[in-house]
RNA sequence: GCACAGGUGGCAGAGCGGUCAAAUGCACCAGACUGUAAAUCUGGCGGGCCUCGCCCUACGUAGGUUCGAAUCCUACCCUGUGCACCA
């Protein structure tokens, strides 16, 4: 990502302008990184008419994480304002696999796998936004026909789009540039990625469209094709991509790091937990309106519990986000058991331990179970179990692995 | 189309006829430690078994050479690079 208002295309971006902005404006940028422009948002925003807002996203995986909930806590906030939210699902490029950012190719997807995601976003997405301002759109219903040939006009829109723009100005991004400094294919689908992306704000007429400071490139290229298709510019505003729990790498599912809206609250609570205290605080700023500064005054173990339970809260509620805490505080700070265990009933009695680990799913190969008793993880009514044995199970057995997999091992049916 | 280089475990990347279930790093799992599921250190990390040994499946795909192949040969598939005009 480059600095604020660097110029990708000649002569075409603004850059961030300093002009005095209506004080709503000040509002819906808070947390931004970018503005493309400022002056256009403010005289959009006077234009006493809700505008439409546009956020995409391409369903390639089940999940929305936190890292995706920066840019729509921003679309909640113009909803807020009266302005409406135009969610693109991106069924259609999410077939085609949007290179920002990336190294390589993005693996294909099939069609069924796309809608099954996309429904599972919708299901998670209003955990947010507010559904009655909502459009939701998928965008493989201008884009089908538009590549399908059934488009009554494919000179002027599909060949015109491709006409007017360059290799040299879509391969101006840095991932390619580096794809193409050491040689990784870049396929021609990817190229065109920008075009279609672009092309979805002049599907919905987009006056405003948000994305992580990593869509820059693309969010810029729709300025572009509205130009082309005579349609007002939409305003461009990015933000900052929240990093994973590793600290490191921006969050994503692919690379481990994502804490999922769908995580259980106790997952979410203790993955926010395992947070760097200096990430914590970046999420603090990021996910939650809490003053900061003053956080800063308190015992780190302490403001991190308060920030798992807000951010616990706002998926699973607020009885959800107390359990997880106490909960967490049993296992891990009192090394106690979890209120909760699933139980497990043993297919037979006598059975090795190795088997019950297997069946009771705490390992998945018995090479694995036998690995773990060898390091001493495994715990049988309170007992470290060294060597693999035959177990006789009568009465409920508490059988844990690691620090925080529990089981009841229950008798065999009779 | 021709030539050259290359396709190895979740990823990156060694190996180039036996000692290779395949170095190393990352990720992951476990143990110790800790306010923490962080950091650090230690161990592990294909599957199976009567586990200090044996068996099965794996190094793009399919065959072949060999007592023995990730390593050599052939064909095919895939990727990258160069050539392609003037001749």
């Amino acid at each position: 990502m480059g600095p604020p208002g660097r110029v990708l295309f000649a002569g075409t971006v603004s850059g961030e302008t300093q002009l005095t902005a209506a004080p709503d404006v000040d509002q819906l940028l808070r947390g931004s990184v970018q503005v493309f422009s400022r002056a256009g948002l403010a005289e959009k925003a006077a234009g006493n008419r809700p505008l439409r807002v546009k956020y995409g996203v391409d369903p390639t995986s089940p999940d929305l994480h936190l890292g995706h909930t920066v840019p729509l806590n921003a679309l909640r906030a113009f909803q807020e304002a009266g302005h409406t939210a135009v969610l693109i699902i991106g069924d259609y490029t999410a077939r085609v696999g949007d290179p920002s950012g990336r190294s390589e190719t993005r693996p294909p997807l099939s069609a069924e796998s796309v809608a099954a995601h996309a429904q599972t976003y919708l299901q998670q997405v209003f955990k947010v936004l507010d559904e009655k301002r909502t459009e939701v759109r998928w965008n493989a219903e201008w884009l089908t026909p538009l590549f399908a040939n059934t488009d009554p006009d494919p000179g002027r829109r599909l060949l015109g789009l491709m006409a007017r723009h360059t290799v040299q100005q879509l391969t101006e991004r840095e991932d390619f540039q580096k794809r193409l400094a050491s040689k990784t294919p870049i396929s021609l689908l990817e190229l065109l990625y920008p075009l279609m992306q672009g092309y979805d704000s002049v599907a919905v007429k987009a006056d405003v469209e948000i994305g992580g400071t990593d869509q820059l490139f693309n969010l810029l290229m729709g300025r572009e094709i509205q130009k082309d298709f005579g349609q007002s510019v939409q305003v461009v505003i990015t933000f900052p991509l929240l990093e994973g729990t590793d600290g490191v790498r921006k969050m994503s599912k692919s690379y481990g790091n994502a804490i999922s809206l769908n995580d259980t609250p106790e997952d979410m609570f203790g993955k926010i937990l395992s947070l760097s205290d200096e990430m914590m605080w970046k999420y603090y700023h990021l996910l939650t309106r809490e003053d900061v500064a003053a956080l800063k005054a308190g015992h780190p173990l302490d403001v991190k519990k308060k920030l798992g339970e807000i951010v616990v809260t706002r998926f699973h509620g607020g009885e959800a986000a107390r359990a997880a805490r106490t909960g967490f505080e049993r296992v891990f700070s009192n090394r106690e058991t979890p209120a909760e265990i699933d139980d497990h009933v043993l297919s037979k009695s006598p059975l090795r331990l190795s088997e019950i680990l297997v069946e009771s799913k705490l390992a998945p190969s018995k090479n694995e179970a036998r690995r773990l008793i060898q390091q001493k993880a495994v715990d049988l009514a309170g007992e470290r179990v060294a060597q693999d044995r035959e177990v006789t199970v009568h009465s409920p057995l508490l059988l844990k692995v690691g620090k925080r997999q529990f089981r009841r091992l229950m008798p065999p049916a009779l």
